[in-house]
DNA sequence: GATCCTCGAGTTCT
DNA sequence: CTCGAGGATC
């Protein structure tokens, strides 16, 4: 029995580590499950349990305390570089004080700074006895009940002697998303998740946050040592330890700065929190000729990048009107730098996203840009400011005082026709470019013309003169000449861009460009019997009755007729749909701002050569095409292994 | 019925 | 880009 619990702990723990530190998984779930309850029966039979037993990892009882842990080696903390002339800088002193002691230059080492908590393992024999928090860096606290719980950590090594090795403990993005999707207390950020996570006296607890860590130094050794970072590295990878895969050599300072530079830049597309990059000597000799101050090492610095997350007040919150009625807040904050703009308002989704996050005017709040764009409210500071006040849920519209529909967590203005900002954006929703493209239409036009009662829907844009507009504020004979003539030339219409025009609910590009190349008229489309509706692709019951509802309302009727009258003309040609190309039955998905082509450009060279564009990467995503900043579409097709190429690389593949 | 995939809708600042 | 939700698939 005992040998058949030594083969299930050691195949399972090499399973672990192929999935969660290599990222390859070998065998299936079922098949974990299997051999993962085998071995608690045999423990449960046996009444014993071996060190390294993945079991282990499941947070057993409630700890009462954290016992004190002293270090083996002190965890030093890195003088901070909060300049690129500030790292420039300190590089010269490095090359100084080494000609100093005589030694030739050194290469750096530059690695991401990661966001998180150092924390600091021990092991023995082979197995990991002891893990603790970082402390004041001499004495810190254990906590190797919480740290068992991180998978890709392993729990025996092949390496026999006493030794400490220095990590950083991370909540991956993506856990820290998937955990507040469902969450009645979000988390206010990754770092603060992580650490309430690894000083909960509740392993359980740990274990539901999903952390990760990477580790980058060996402390304390026995009976070994390094001669370069490399050397360190490799050691720690032959130890099954994760290593972060970031790290980079560079020959000369400006080099080093290159590196943080880039770092810096791709700091959107990874599924975890840095808050800059570490620069270090290479060569371990360097090292210990430079030695420390009394705080840090003389041989590394930390490079801060500006932060990604801030505090500030919450103002006020006003509510928006979108085309189809919908209400969303936006806050008004206090103004706040955040990644190299100032940020004043965020968005706060819906009502019941406010309950959620507890958020009152008046409050600290902490806000993020979360694709490095747009500005989030993650969660409020817990201290209470005096004066707070909570935000009132609307019932009746702010712009034309109907009263309010409530459909699931969002409000609804239930005036289509005369509520101004929703007439407004339903306008430039119809004038937009992948719509009927009206060029040089802007919505502060759009907002004159509902103003002067120009319009009152979209056929009325066709049924505008040029002395209608020339008595308007900033209207120029030039202008409204140009105007008429991109109405005049936006009559030709493809079919499939009409449809989307329409504004119908639930109907966007795509499902759009399949009505029409099912139906191939309005006509057809508009008196279409529910089972042709149904037999489109993604297209469902729900869509279904969304499209005929939307041609049985009169008014709707009465307003694609008089735009026909106005002599706006959808057309189709059917498209013969390649089935042979480079990228035949291949889904690709584009990601970051591409340098050479427009990204509707992209799409229909994939077309053409037979493949399929798509918006979201998943486990059938063929290609993702990553271009200029590169965010979290970038990390997911790393992390699913999904096949990616550069802007360059797409265009060669093509030509070839 | 659950899970995965994909689409639609709404989002800020310069 | 993110989120929620509809549709497809097992």
């Amino acid at each position: 029995m005992q040998e058949e619990m030594r083969a299930l702990v050691d195949r399972l723990n090499e399973t672990a580590y192929q999935y969660y530190t290599l990222g390859e998984p070998t065998i299936s779930d079922k098949e974990w499950d299997e051999m993962y309850n085998r071995l608690i029966d045999l423990e449960r039979q046996t009444g014993t349990r071996l060190p390294d037993s993945p079991t282990r990892r499941v947070g057993g009882e409630v700890l009462a305390a954290f016992a004190p842990h002293r270090h083996l080696a002190r965890l030093w903390s890195l003088d901070k570089a909060q300049s690129e002339q500030a790292l420039l800088d300190w590089a010269g002193r490095v090359e100084k004080l080494l000609a100093a002691a005589n030694l030739p230059t050194c290469p750096f080492f530059v690695e991401h700074k990661f966001d998180g908590l150092t924390i600091n393992l021990t092991y023995e024999g082979g197995r990991l006895v002891g893990a603790a928090t970082r402390g004041d860096g001499i004495v810190g606290e254990e906590i190797l009940a919480q740290v068992l719980t991180i998978k890709s950590i392993p729990l025996s090594i092949p390496f026999q002697g006493r030794m400490e090795v220095h990590g950083e403990c991370y909540m991956p993005l993506s856990a820290f998303n998937a955990y507040n999707r469902t969450a009645k207390e979000p988390l206010k950020n990754p770092r603060n998740a992580a650490a309430g996570a690894l000083r909960n006296l509740d392993p359980a607890v740990t274990a539901s946050r999903r952390l990760d860590a990477r580790f980058y130094d060996v402390g304390y050794i026995e009976g070994r040592s390094f001669l370069s970072q490399e050397e360190m590295l490799d050691f720690l990878r032959e130890n099954r330890l994760p290593v972060s895969d970031c790290e980079q050599e560079a020959a000369s300072p400006t080099e080093a700065l290159q590196r943080v530079r880039e770092i810096e830049q791709s700091r959107a597309g990874l599924d975890y929190m840095i808050d800059g990059a570490v620069i270090k000597l290479a060569d371990f000799r360097a090292r210990d000729a430079l030695g420390y101050t009394d705080k840090f090492p003389r041989w590394a610095v930390a490079y801060k990048f500006e932060a990604e997350e801030v505090t500030t007040t919450l103002e006020k919150v006003d509510w928006q009107l979108g085309r189809t009625g919908k209400l969303t807040p936006l806050a008004h904050v206090a103004p706040v730098e955040l990644a190299g703009a100032t940020v004043r308002r965020a968005t706060l989704n819906n009502y019941g996203d406010i309950l959620r996050k507890r958020v009152k005017i008046g409050a600290k709040v902490w806000i993020r840009r979360s694709n490095e764009v747009i500005p989030e409210i993650m969660g409020r500071v817990e201290e209470y400011v005096e004066g707070e006040r909570e935000i009132e849920k609307p019932s009746v519209c702010p712009a034309c005082g109907s009263p309010l529909e409530e459909r699931g967590a969002h409000l609804f203005c239930p005036n289509r026709e005369h509520c101004r900002p929703q007439l407004i954006k339903r306008l430039s929703h119809f004038s937009g470019r992948e719509a009927m493209d009206i060029e040089t239409l802007s919505d502060k036009t759009l907002a004159q013309l509902v103003d002067a009662e120009l319009i009152h829907g979209p056929a009325d844009l066709y049924r505008l003169r040029k002395e209608d507009l020339l008595p308007l504020e900033r209207f120029g004979e030039k202008k409204a000449e140009n105007l008429l003539s991109a109405l005049e030339k936006s009559k030709e219409i493809p079919l499939d861009r009409f449809v989307f025009a329409l504004g119908i609910p639930n109907v966007g590009r795509k499902t759009a460009r399949d009505l029409a190349e099912k139906f191939g008229s309005l006509e057809a489309l508009a008196s279409a019997p529910r089972e042709a509706l149904l037999s489109v692709d993604d297209v469902g019951e729900i869509i279904a009755d969304s499209i005929a509802e939307f041609f049985r309302d009169e008014k709707n009727r009465l307003e694609i007729q008089a735009l026909y009258q106005a002599g706006v003309a959808p057309h189709w040609e059917t498209e013969a749909l390649v089935h042979e190309g480079k990228l035949a039955g291949k889904s690709v998905v584009f990601t970051g701002t591409l340098s050479t082509l427009a990204r509707a450009q992209a799409e229909e060279l994939v077309l053409a050569q037979g493949g399929k564009p798509a918006s979201s990467v998943s486990k059938k995503t063929s290609l993702v095409v990553a271009g200029e900043n590169a965010g979290s579409k970038l990390a997911k097709a790393q992390a699913l292994g999904v096949p990616i190429l550069s802007e360059e690389e797409f265009l060669q593949l093509l030509d070839s």
